[in-house]
RNA sequence: GGGGUGGUAGUUCAGUUUGGUUAGAACGCUUGCCUGUCACGUAAGAGGUCGCGGGUUCAAGUCCCGUCCACCCCGCCA
């Protein structure tokens, strides 16, 4: 680091050691914590590189010991090493302290809304309305820190990779597809909106187009959506990419080639080795009941419906008959869990899933439970030998619609292995999901639709649409998936005019609704476009599990408040009469009864 | 849009189940004492519309109804 002197400072307050014993320096920052022993006080001084010890007696030890902690001073004093009995190992400047013969009040601080040397777990509305107090707290510092260093290696690996930065516009035009646009009113334009880029997906494409071979971008994103404690309202950033003349193997490389990289520098965490397993979607929701699976929990669904085609159960047959499936998770246990074990996560099983919940005991070859009574021993058998049942195991089993039936057993399957302590500690465990659908049925209307995005590339291309039936198709579409958590999302486009029509076509779209849509690509497309893929990893979520934290708002400098309000800066904000009145806009709203109904 | 949990001092919480004297504790704050602490110690003090509104009752932080706010989840969102 270049040290900067100032009039303010010689060194940082991480900087001192035994070899500058003697000298004379000038440090400043926030009064950390003080301790006052009546003719000596102790300062704790802080600044974003570390904390030193001041030292201050007589007239000078009066005065600072009135002003508060938090607020901002410079000292003037000599270094000095302390007794071996005065050292605190705890700090890199535990040697020394800094004896004060003169300071400077730079700036007072008020009374605290929260503490800032102590976690007093203040409520997040306060925290956000004070982030900046929030900010100079250790662990939020030094995930910002960390969010710097990681990016600073994204970007590294980027470059390395051959892939050149680019800057896309913010004010750009409302996308078809996805979720709500941002809009932006145009004074220029009367009634005309621009919006925020939900990602730069069409630009990053469209430089495809211009013979850019490899683009990348940490980009910030806009979406008008409701939070959650995985996703930030309102905006994020993703390292968005894209390439030229790939396939989806090209793509799974760099990913692999970045993750395998970055991760191992930021964490000694256990990291899975490239190339990452992948797992077709289908699969996916079968054997994990996600399409986000956790990986560090080993224990699989299984499809036992086959057991069951002839069954007296009348449970499991009005399911099969209605196409349904029976899901079982068999996990091998030591000892033998409570009736209430049972009962709690029977119950946990109804409230989360709205689905029932049955389950049988395995022990030493017989088996019981809430439904043993009901399946002949051929059943048994067979379920024993399909789950490879050999010790003492529970195997729970629902009965349903694929689409409801295996989300739920997949949650079922993460809390066991939660409870069962069975989640592999210390791992970042990769995988791609691969073969998306292309298109699905609408369970109401039997209408086909697009299952995903409809501008990625069906498998098999051409070919495929006009051949194949239209749910069997996969699209290349693929989901970078650590731990349970989506870290991303991307696909081979589609840059085949003739190909997107088909598509839409299919999924019930005249060629106007293309036109319409995707006029701006599908020009483009029509003057020489090369085939392309990318893919979008968020730097967030990214950041998140670098640094183990629970919350986006924890690697988040200034974040907003699940509202989609910025508590700091006041955010959104109602906005003069003559601004509204530049913009053409009248304002509308809601009646308060309206509003809160 | 729907569900869950919570809201008592600046902050964290106890008290609410079973209504009953002046609503407590810790940290912080203010004023002292203390020359070796590093979460210093110590004495005293200030600080409360118990989220807000209504109701039941002799009496409400506590019970009932409504409402607002926050966080978490579902819907939504690649």
């Amino acid at each position: 680091m270049v040290t900067l002197k100032s009039k303010y400072r010689t060194q940082t307050c991480a900087e001192l050691r035994k070899e500058q014993a003697g000298q004379t320096v000038n440090l400043a920052g926030w009064i950390h914590r003080k301790r006052d022993h009546g003719g000596v006080l102790f300062i704790d001084l802080r600044d974003n590189y570390g904390i030193t010890q001041v030292v201050a007696s007589g007239n000078i030890s009066d005065e600072l010991q009135k002003v508060r902690v938090e607020s901002v001073i410079q000292i003037t004093g000599e270094v000095r090493w302390r007794a071996p009995e005065a050292i605190n190992t705890k700090l890199p400047t535990g040697e020394i302290e800094v004896h004060t013969t003169s300071w400077e009040l730079l700036s007072s601080a008020d009374v605290l809304p929260f503490q800032v040397a102590d976690d007093d777990n203040a409520p997040e509305p306060i925290r956000l309305k004070y982030r900046f107090l929030d900010l100079r707290k250790e662990r939020l510092h030094e995930t910002i820190l960390l969010r710097s260093r990681i990016i600073r290696s994204i970007r590294e690996s980027m470059y390395n990779m051959g892939f050149t930065e680019f800057q896309t516009p913010i004010l750009t035009s409302s996308s078809p597809e996805g979720a709500r646009d941002f809009l932006v009113p145009s004074r220029m334009h009367p009634g005309k909106f621009y919006a925020l880029p939900q990602a730069p997906q069409q630009f990053k494409q469209l430089l495809m187009v211009s013979g850019f071979d490899r683009y990348f971008q940490i980009a910030a994103c806009f979406r008008d959506e409701d939070s959650r404690a995985d996703r930030s309202p309102g905006e994020f950033y993703q390292l968005d990419l894209e390439m030229s003349f790939v396939e989806q193997d090209q793509v799974f490389e760099v990913c692999e080639q970045l993750f395998t990289e970055v991760f191992p520098k930021y964490s000694d965490w256990k990291l899975s080795s490239a190339p990452f397993e992948r797992i077709a979607f289908n699969d996916a929701m079968m054997f994990y009941g996600s399409d986000k699976p956790d990986l560090r929990i080993k224990q699989k669904l299984a499809n036992i419906t086959e057991i069951f085609s002839n069954t007296g159960f009348e449970v499991f047959k009005r399911e099969i008959e209605k196409k349904g499936i029976i899901s079982a998770l068999k996990w091998d246990i030591e000892s033998l869990p409570s009736r209430k074990f049972f009962d709690d996560t029977i119950e946990w099983f109804k409230t989360t899933s709205g689905q029932g919940l049955a389950y049988l005991i395995f022990e030493n070859g017989e088996a019981r439970g809430s439904i043993a009574k009901f399946m002949n021993e051929g059943e048994i058998d067979a379920i024993k030998s399909q789950l490879n049942i050999t010790g003492l195991s529970v195997v729970f089993m629902g009965a349903g619609a694929k689409k409801t039936i295996l989300p739920a057993m997949g949650q079922l399957r993460v809390k066991l292995g939660e409870q069962f302590n069975a989640v592999e500690p210390n791992t970042y465990h990769f995988c791609w999901i691969v073969d998306f659908p292309m298109f699905e049925e609408d369970p109401e209307t039997q209408q086909i639709c697009f299952s995903h995005n409809p501008f990625s590339m069906p498998q098999g291309g051409m070919e495929a649409l006009e051949t194949k039936h239209p749910l069997e198709i996969f699209a290349y579409q693929y989901d970078l998936v650590c731990n349970g958590v989506e870290l991303s999302s991307g696909a081979v486009r589609n840059h085949r005019p003739d190909i997107m029509y088909k598509a839409f076509s299919i999924a019930g779209y005249p060629p106007e609704v293309v036109d319409e849509k995707f006029g701006g690509m599908n020009r483009a497309f029509r003057y020489g476009a090369p085939p392309h893929a990318g893919i979008a990893p968020g730097i967030d979520r990214i950041v998140r599990m670098l640094a183990q934290e629970d919350n986006l708002r924890k690697v988040i400098a200034f974040p907003m408040a699940q509202s989609a309000e910025d508590l700091l800066m006041g955010a959104p904000s109602t906005v003069a009469e003559k601004q509204l009145r530049e913009l053409h806009i009248a304002l509308k709203l809601p009646k308060e009864k309206e509003k809160q109904a």
